[in-house]
DNA sequence: TCATGTGAATCTTTTCACAGCT
DNA sequence: AGCTGTGAAAAGATTCACATGA
């Protein structure tokens, strides 16, 4: 669910294989730490959990990175994958709200080894502040604009609970940031303009529920449908 | 498969409305707490951040809950929900790894009140042994088969590190967990009837990344919205 | 010979628009 | 008079199957 943003680009990524390039990357990676230089279709797709039509399509809207009757160089694909995604260079990202969760964000190491770089901690509470999460000194979330200002920052997460949610997403929005990540279990109203995406744990479970449900109901047949 | 040849099964319902289900759920328990005793779908949808026909049409599979002319009510379309979704009663769930993330999936308090409870943490770190996280204490991975036919656990989460992810999702499924979570970041091949959920939080920001830089390039399509 | 890249077919999801009920 | 519920149309995503070019 991101912001629709129109304009007749000839390049235009479904957002279906948007959502997958992170995948293909994440793959590509392992591919390469374990010294593989090559791979066909069908073995990237297997590494990235998607069937080989499903890959190669996506890939078409990148460009023509494979070789026909050979596959793809891992290294370039990779590079290419991961400057299509705007991951070449680091990200410098905050997050507001240092609970629990917050903490195991903060430290976190996929995201900076994935492109992203936690320049602030941040939360209302004071009883908070002063700690050092993952070398990284939690501050007043009043210092957000002077901070976003100084390191030029696009990309917020919010950790807070849900009734803090919308105002600091507000407050994130009006001092220029415009994508956010969204833990807190509400919606946000923003602009035109401004991507929210939301993880939602206990909706996944829901998720899962539900089919765990079907399964122990009739028993007739187990249907599902692969997942993932 | 499938084939949706004929025969009973009227109630299939499509995977895109399993996924929102959860989220009307949400908001209809905040409307619920709010003293509203009564909805229309355009109130509910804008609570959701949906639109009304696409809510409509979800609730449409669900069966008819709504009365013409006025609106839903909201503890009857709750319940209904509830009861679809599979959250009536509490499902028992294991969480395994015991980190950063496993903490703050243990403190959840989302889990115990939308329809989970947590019985069991399990490490295979002999260090993490006997800690009281949310006053579940953390027990020997090796517990697991026990206690997931104890407590007939049917629903699993991962918290590990991704190299350790698969095989303790062989171990869940060898013991009977036909549902699981995965905070690893890690494709895990489970067989036929085990459906797997994926949170992956540097992948969520690696989209984000993606949009931001087509946000940034060109500065030709930033706003407009509306305006186009 | 072989695996990519891609039109065409199929399936799914969303949106439209209004008939039908309160 | 108004809002739900739903066919039908449109848009989007996936799969098929093979021409294409190394």
């Amino acid at each position: 669910m991101t912001a629709r943003t129109s304009s007749e680009n000839a390049r235009e990524i479904p957002e279906a294989t948007v959502a997958r390039l992170p995948v293909y990357l994440r793959a590509l990676v392992t591919l390469a730490d374990d010294g593989i230089p090559t791979c066909s279709s069908e073995e990237l797709a297997t590494a990235a959990g998607v069937n080989s039509a499903k890959l190669r399509k996506d890939l078409s809207y990148l460009g023509s990175y494979g070789t026909r009757g050979v596959g793809y160089d891992v290294d370039y694909l990779r590079y290419q994958i991961a400057r299509e995604i705007g991951v070449t260079k680091d990200w410098p990202v905050v997050i507001v709200g240092i609970g629990n969760l917050g903490h195991a964000l903060a430290n976190y190491s996929g995201f900076r080894s994935r492109g992203f770089q936690v320049v602030a901690l941040l939360d209302a509470d004071p009883a908070q502040h002063g700690e050092i999460v993952a070398g990284v000194e939690v501050q007043p979330f009043d210092r957000l604009e002077e901070i976003v200002a100084a390191a030029d920052v696009a990309i917020g997460v919010i950790a807070t609970p849900a009734a803090a949610a919308q105002s600091v997403a507000d407050r994130m929005v009006g001092c220029g940031i415009t994508s956010i990540l969204n833990f807190a279990p509400s919606v946000l109203a923003v602009p035109d303009g401004v991507d929210v995406r939301k993880v939602d744990l206990s909706l996944e479970l829901q998720i899962l529920a539900y089919h765990e449900q079907r399964k122990s109901q009739t028993g007739a047949l187990l249907a599902d449908g692969g997942a993932a």
